[in-house]
DNA sequence: GCCAACGTTGGC
DNA sequence: GCCAACGTTGGC
């Protein structure tokens, strides 16, 4: 298998339904990230996302969204079984063995960053502008370049400026 | 809970 | 292949 760069990515995550710690709790390390139904967000977990890939964890749809943690890619895009189950929430009537239409990908948990960042303190930074997460925030996962993973790495290891 | 953004569906 | 209707996501 031919090397390639380390890419970067940001897997968004409701903790009502799965949290960072949910994750780090797993006996096996490792959690299948199920349910993307979504083509872009299918194509990535097919097509680009590699095992050694990193990727931020992002609690979404709470009062602070926020960056809270970095997971490690452990298994490459397979097809997800959870759109066959036809008793579970992710069923897909249109899946079949021969075209199992949509794909998930293993990851484990790595480490918390040093404090959460959140979505609103992303928006500011000029640097991060054009991030997939503040342009269309929908996408469910979202590639990350090199830059912005290491400027918000480096922010999180800042001490928030003081609130007036 | 509201609503904007955006993706999907289906009639034509 | 267009586009209106509808559903979902997710910030606020």
């Amino acid at each position: 298998m031919a090397e390639r760069e380390r890419r970067y990515w940001l897997f968004k995550s409701e903790p009502g339904c799965f949290s960072f710690s949910d994750l780090k709790s797993r006996p096996a390390m490792t959690e299948s990230w199920d349910g993307v139904r979504n083509y872009q967000a299918r194509n990535l977990l097919r097509d680009e996302i590699q095992p050694g890939d990193r990727g931020f964890f992002y609690h979404s749809n709470i009062p602070e969204p926020a960056i809270v943690g970095v997971v490690e890619v452990v298994r490459e895009g397979y097809p997800d079984w959870t759109a066959r189950d036809p008793e579970g929430e992710h069923f897909d009537p249109k899946c079949s063995a021969d075209n199992p239409i949509w794909y998930m990908v293993d990851v484990r948990y790595l480490s918390p960053l040093e404090r959460p960042v959140t979505l609103n303190e992303i928006k500011k930074q000029p640097v991060l502008a054009g991030m997939e997460l503040v342009k269309r925030s929908r996408l469910s996962v979202q590639p990350v370049r090199p830059e912005e993973w290491e400027t918000l790495l480096a922010l999180s290891r800042t001490t928030l400026p003081e609130r007036a």
